[in-house]
DNA sequence: TAGATTGTTAATCGATTAACAATC
DNA sequence: TAGATTGTTAATCGATTAACAATC
């Protein structure tokens, strides 16, 4: 696998691929070729061809794809199997939204730990997630490094857990405060879900010609 | 304004210039030129002015662009002042938190209603906004027609439940779902928040090259 | 074998960047 | 006026699509 010069366009689409494989697959389908895949998800053959030949040969000429081979494959691409760990800072709604509903699991991670500060919640077991003093944020993550750390804390600590984060370790982080992190360590990736703008978006799609 | 010939890509920077726009207006930053954006944001000048120049004329030769004005543009230009209104569809824990931490009015929108089965909050005045049983909904939607649906429900009944917003006028869905909807009627958009997609694209670049 | 479909190279299309005359 | 900066046209770059030889 070879991911020095694959492009943002193509990474997007791949968590698509994994998800359209899933149902093919959970649907009994065994082999697909380019052209039905690219039917069903509104692309072109060319453009699957084109994307997965970033990775490797997964193909076979004449047949098309082996649709579980092919999931397997994506699922590694997408580093899936290497054991991902997570941590999620602020059990408001939505971190609690997160905690009970959104499975982890079914994207490659383990949601190892939470954190926030109102005696509420900390020392409370959730959904199987136990829930921590953010003062234990570097001894908890000394012992149990988190791949990812979730940020669903109030916009005006967003930057300052976010530091704390990354001087503890983490690879990554899933930012939904809907503020830009100033982060610039080599290595670290952020990963936005900025609801506002999803939002504004749908807005100006539905605003009629002015 | 001209809409029909405005690329996706830049459609998807202009919340963001929403959200940069404010932050310099809230500084008391009066005037900027596009250069001096531009580095502000990580685009080029010529980026930000082949981007404006979608819409109109919004500068000034050797001044630059009046924030308090463009803020102003790009506020309209998103639509964000034509009165929008959304209901949400699905109080657990993903659709509370939208309910009570999304701040609506910020996108240009109204929260009218919520609707859910659940008797424990059917009849709920939730952070301001009331709960109706799902069997209400066309009657309500009737009454108060809402431009836009949120989709907080299970993954099983998401595709019935936006026919059923479709069939009572809504013109786009927030979809929160995680599932591709098969919506084909013209005119009506649909905008995805696929959380999972999300944490793959993140988990992909945080993976070591293997 | 004949038909189907791949992986890849070439062609096209679209988006970003650079350059510059116009002008505040 | 001189300096700065726009809006726009042209050049470049990158991503998508088409074509096709290879081959299962």
């Amino acid at each position: 696998m070879r991911k020095q010069n694959v492009s943002g366009a193509v990474i997007r689409r791949l968590p698509r691929y994994y998800r359209h494989l899933n149902e093919l697959n959970q649907a009994g389908v065994v082999r697909i070729s380019s052209s039905a895949l690219g039917k069903s998800m509104g692309l072109t053959a060319s453009q699957i061809r084109q994307d997965l030949s970033c990775f490797g040969e997964f193909g076979q000429q004449g047949y098309g794809y082996n649709v579980d081979n092919l999931l397997n494959e994506i699922v590694d691409i997408l580093g899936m199997n290497r054991g991902h760990t997570a941590v999620i800072l602020g059990v408001g709604n939505l971190g609690r939204a997160l905690i009970e509903n959104f499975n982890f699991g079914w994207s490659g991670f383990h949601l190892n730990a939470a954190f926030d500060v109102r005696p509420e919640v900390v020392g409370q077991i959730m959904a199987g997630t136990p829930i921590f003093h953010i003062d234990q944020l570097e001894n908890y993550l000394r012992e149990h490094p988190a791949s990812v750390g979730v940020l669903t804390v109030p916009r005006s600590i967003a930057e300052e857990m976010a530091d704390r984060l990354v001087k503890s370790g983490v690879k990554g982080i899933w930012n939904f405060t809907n503020t830009e992190l100033n982060i610039r360590e080599e290595g670290i990736f952020i990963e936005n879900v900025h609801f506002s703008d999803s939002l504004q978006t749908l807005s100006y799609l539905i605003s009629e010609d002015a």
